[in-house]
DNA sequence: CTACGAAATCAAGTCAACTTGAGGTCAATC
DNA sequence: GATTGACCTCAAGTTGACTTGATTTCGTAG
């Protein structure tokens, strides 16, 4: 098994060494040992990356993203916990959704003031209805 | 037209009045006016409000969501890039959708380490390349 | 074996998005 | 007309996610 230099790592993920470091300390990715001092990362460390991307993508805090699936990979959180979160998740999606057709609309529409616009109004009105029922 | 006090739009919004005092700095939204010291809005501010909040929601910063549509309701982006904004939002929304099912199947996986379990590997595969879209 | 570059640690700095605190102002109520 | 409570400003503090800089330690190529 091949394992990675953090400099190594960083290339491939196009995070800065600091960034790994900081992951480390923060429990969210782990080394499988030392080279004299050099942190040696097994090649499962750039999926366990691609979550963290992933989820930072999403909106969440690195403690968050340590919650849901930690640097050992059993997640952190009650199953009940984590499927509340995955629905959550979803509405969040629908709602970006929603606001990409918003920005879509605005891109297209001559109305100085988007908010004196209808169809923008009632795009708003479905979308702040979906945030009420996240909340 | 009934004009609100800081106070009251908090109270409507869930937001701390400092946080709007601070939207207002960054020109998010704007009093009508001031009565004495007291700024008045109008109810509109409401709704801008409420966009603002989709905006972060969907993880874009104050200034973003200024320059989508800023207090004075006119976009500060030029149309093509509001379009590209779309897009991009739009595979957010992807993304999310998908994180948001990862994260469905570890509630309900055996697996301990989810990165061991190839119906997640999937998922990863899937949500990572739709990253690689989105960047 | 020496030199170089990549890594290491640790403290301090940065940026966004607010919050907190001190000290002052004003409108409405009693 | 005095008091109260909501509002004001301005400076400074906080948190999360890193970055930067200074100084030190290795591993490898020449």
């Amino acid at each position: 098994m091949k394992l990675l230099d953090i400099g190594e790592v960083a290339e491939a993920t196009g995070l800065r060494v600091s960034a790994l470091r900081y992951y480390e300390e923060k429990g969210l990715i782990e080394a499988l040992g030392r080279k004299g001092l050099r942190r040696q990362y097994g090649p499962d460390v750039l999926q366990q990356l691609a979550l963290v991307a992933l989820g930072r993508q999403a909106g969440f805090s690195l403690d968050e993203i340590g919650g849901m699936f930690g640097a050992g990979g059993a997640p952190a959180l009650p199953r009940a916990e984590l499927k509340t979160r995955a629905a959550e998740m979803r509405d969040q999606a629908r709602q970006l959704e929603a606001l990409a057709q918003m920005l879509g609309h605005v891109a297209d529409c001559p109305e100085p003031n988007h908010l004196d616009c209808p169809k923008f109004q009632k795009l708003l009105k479905l979308a702040t209805r979906a945030q009420r029922r996240a909340t």
